[in-house]
DNA sequence: TCGATTGTGTCAAATTATTTTCAGGCGGTT
DNA sequence: AACCGCCTGAAAATAATTTGACACAATCGA
């Protein structure tokens, strides 16, 4: 890793932000993340601007800048406007692509922008107050949660799962073969909670799980799409999520989101376990040898 | 003439040139033409060096700033500089204020704010050509498409498989259990594609399938992390993701929205016979009555 | 709990950039 | 031909940036 990263002019200062990304200090991380923020033009300051601009002081990125292979600031400096002149952002008035290097109207860039819109339309629409009563719910441990997920958001429930699996115990996923349901409502206690994915083309044996459920005395929190899964009449809390995009299929980056928002408020919220949990299993990786130190 | 050139925000220094330029001395102009030869760069460097790079002297420089209604070179400087972050506009830009209604410092906006950078990062990065170079090697229906993810990205695989499956014709999903792989690599013929997930805490097991499968003339693509996955060495494509954030885990929203780009670009590639087989899906779908019509 | 290590900011010296001053040079006019 | 106005770059004075040394703070391991 730390190989000579002696800066080529082929070489772009973000390549080498994220090659050497792992040997940085936190301080020196925030410059790197103001600087890519606004990229290039954090850095085509005087070093002084640069580190007052990222809240971090004068020698930090001196540092950095050094440990990214360059002499000293002045080079850094000119590699950067390098890069923007090999950008050709200069002569002609083509427009500045600084996002991605892909023209305008690139698929890539189109379907962003739908998502991107999305994004905005879900968090716009999540009320504050709910997403912490339901977060307080899930992170209750005491009591047991369930997660469940329809044919498409199976792996979306498969992915919550084995993270709550490591925040937290009593964890189960159900898995999407509905004639196995009934079995795990037979333990279903009240106070339990049980989370529910049901993006369009809904199941109709969700909602019937949820029914049940409820009758049980388990609160059901449910994450459906923007025109609401009838399961939403049996949840005790609903989140939309926008999916919908120029195909025939929907997107989940947005469900994805919600949920990974879920999961970090719910590791916050009791984080000495959830952090001795983690340890354990950094340990138990160890012992079992599945992973590479990295 | 001279009183009403003080240099607005809304006013660039291209026109400021152009609307004083009558005022220009010969070697003043020479500098102007450099300058609009090679817009904005030739003015983001010290005065020393742009007055160099235009073979004229500093103090004539200086003197034509003036005239432009600056009061001195850095105030020049910072102008174009503006103007250049004025114009970085990316799909991921747009984040500006849709926080929900939830107050700044609520951790689902902070958590949020983080994720938007991965993505933003993650686009940066994304080089188009081998975009579309990979996405045109994984739409060859004509070869086999095998998917294989790591612990925590297996989720991801089975999202990517249920789509692909949609989408074209001899796709397999090969499951999370590496004493498997052998047999999937039995049947690999050349020009097959492997897509593999692998995001830290790598798996040893999954470079030494790339390996195994790039012997047999499989193509290989990769979607890991910003620090790049071993496997890389025998990939064919990589594709690199922004997912860090403050927490002991790491997001995959950013390899989530990457990984629907791919099947979108992917169902474009060859729409035809995607639209083919999702009229069939549903059709199915009626018939196995499995979900309510909504 | 205590060292050892690592990270981070303050400070000051050295360097470099910016501004100002000034003198030479070039055309045009008397 | 001599004078004058203006343009231009050299050089000095001033202001700023850059960088290395140092000390304090935070973190980690024993």
């Amino acid at each position: 890793m730390e190989s000579r990263n002696v800066p080529k002019s082929s070489v772009t200062v973000r390549e080498l932000i994220r090659t050497n990304y792992t040997s940085l200090t936190p301080s020196e991380r925030k410059f790197a993340q103001a600087l890519l923020d606004n990229y290039p033009s954090a850095g085509l300051t005087s070093i002084t601007a640069a580190a007052r601009n990222a809240n971090v002081s004068v020698p930090t990125v001196a540092r950095m800048i050094n440990k990214l292979g360059f002499t000293g600031y002045p080079p850094f400096h000119h590699a950067l406007l390098q890069e923007l002149e090999a950008k050709a952002l200069g002569p002609t008035e083509r427009r500045a692509k600084w996002a991605s290097e892909a023209p305008e109207t690139h698929q890539l860039n189109r379907f962003t922008e739908t998502v991107m819109r999305n994004l905005e339309q879900t968090f716009a629409n999540i009320d504050s107050a709910q997403f912490d009563a339901a977060v307080k719910a899930m992170a209750e441990t005491s009591s047991h949660l369930y997660v469940v997920g329809g044919r498409i958001t199976q792996s979306l429930a498969t992915y919550a799962f084995t993270h709550f699996q490591a925040v937290r115990e009593h964890t189960t996923h159900m898995t999407s073969v509905s004639a196995t349901w009934p079995h795990y409502v037979l333990d279903m206690q009240k106070g339990d909670v049980l989370l529910v994915f049901d993006i369009r083309r809904y199941d109709a044996g969700l909602m019937r799980l949820a029914e049940q459920a409820t009758r049980e005395g388990v609160q059901v929190v449910l994450i459906t799409d923007q025109w609401t899964s009838p399961v939403a009449d049996w949840a005790d809390y609903t989140f939309n999520c926008w999916v919908e995009i120029p195909s025939a299929w929907d997107s989940n980056v947005a469900t994805m989101l919600l949920l990974e928002a879920m999961i970090a408020a719910i590791q916050e919220e009791n984080w000495p376990r959830a952090r001795a949990r983690y340890d354990r299993l950094e340990d138990l990786f160890d012992r079992m040898n599945l992973f590479r130190r990295s």
